[in-house]
DNA sequence: CTGGAAATGAAACAAGCGTTTGAAACGGTT
DNA sequence: AACCGTTTCAAACGCTTGTTTCATTTCCAG
């Protein structure tokens, strides 16, 4: 008769009800996320998940191996959470691309819960490895590629493919920007004006409007007096 | 106290010919800009200064201290390469917007020579230190609020400060993207098509028209046919 | 030339890392 | 009960890390 886990440690609460596995695959993408391939210890995964440090070797092998199946199973969630999404027919493009922005947003930046899945996909996009060509074939490029068709739709087909992708990553460089270099954009901007603008709908309205003007849909920004 | 170093030893492959304590600094910037802080090590450093282990905890402490000096070092470098731009009086803003984003662009990208200097500075964009602050003080800030300058020269005043910066953050952001995440653009774009646009006079011209296009200084960027 | 501070270098330090081990505990089958 | 493959655990291994030690060399003023 052996008391297996009545105390409880202070661990910030994982399912001890969840696979040991899946355990350690969540506790990983965490570390990882937060701290990079290097500063995450396997020590502090393993304590994060309440197993034993051999049980990464035994489950997954080595560290390297579990780095990448965490970035798999990182984007895989994000996809389940965050589907493609999809529109009724006749669906006007300038709505399309609204919709697309607001999700592309709120899905890069979270606003709901902190998203560590994207946080642990942007250091592959921004420090690529073994596991970034994968995240790129089943989860950018998908995302990009309904992007340019909104952006077909929306030029009549006066753009060439090539035309449509530079406007698509201006596009995604803007979101691009407040994920990836939001602390900084913190530092730039008055803080009254964060709170007041720099949420996922305002945002997406600005992108929208930015791309829609200078692509002649739309009013332009600022209109001068002529 | 500090009397210079004037003599020379054997010949190496770094400069000897610089302080010890130069040499430290070039050679931690370019491991720390590649590796990252925790993957770097003071040995490899060491290894590329061509000087002994102790030297680092002699000069600057230790291996924090001297990342932090290594940030400093890196963006002053870079600001004496290429100093903030200026016009002759009279110069059309849209001429200006157009050279500003150039050497943006050339700055970042540096098509010239490896620019370890803003990888490293990159880094701490994407993930604050300690160092991040001065970085933005220094070197960020003025040249986003020569951005915003510009903006508002070009749009006649017709725009509240917070429309500016928000319009200097997607040109800030476009140019980001190519920078931080180039390796994942370079797989979602065709190879030559990367070899013909992705240079920084061609996307100089595209990052401008985009935005004089969007506050209707120029005409869209595709016409449809009405 | 010479004394003493500044600078350098080889070796060692403690701590932490990823990984391995071998035995104990578990769970289902006969 | 006894068996056996699977899973868990504490402990240790070998190695690398940042840092320190202390003896030696270098430099320049006296």
């Amino acid at each position: 008769m052996s008391s297996i886990n009545t105390k409880k440690k202070e661990s910030s609460e994982v399912n001890l009800n969840e696979d040991p596995r899946g355990r350690i695959l969540s506790a990983a993408g965490r570390e990882f996320a937060e701290k990079g391939f290097e500063a995450a210890t396997i020590r502090d995964i393993c304590t994060l998940a309440s197993v034993n440090v051999a049980a990464v070797n035994y489950y997954f092998g080595d560290k390297h191996r579990l780095y990448i199946e965490s970035v798999r199973h990182a984007h895989e969630e994000r996809s389940r959470q965050f589907p493609l999404p999809v529109w009724a027919d006749g669906t006007l493009p300038t709505e399309k691309l609204r919709g697309f922005v607001g999700n592309m947003l709120e899905r890069m930046l979270g606003f709901d819960k902190p998203p560590w899945q994207v946080q642990l996909m942007l250091r592959e996009v921004l420090h690529p490895t073994d596991a970034c060509r994968e995240l790129v074939e089943d989860y950018i490029r998908p995302h990009f590629s309904v992007l340019c068709k909104i952006l077909h739709e929306l030029t009549d087909g006066n753009s060439t493919p090539a035309e449509l992708r530079r406007i698509g990553l201006s596009i995604g460089g803007q979101c691009f920007l407040y994920r990836a270099a939001g602390d900084v954009v913190g530092m730039l901007i008055p803080p009254n004006e964060i709170k007041e603008m720099h949420n996922s709908v305002d945002l997406a309205d600005h992108i929208t409007a930015y791309c829609l003007a200078a692509l002649g849909k739309h009013a332009p920004l600022s209109v001068e007096a002529s």
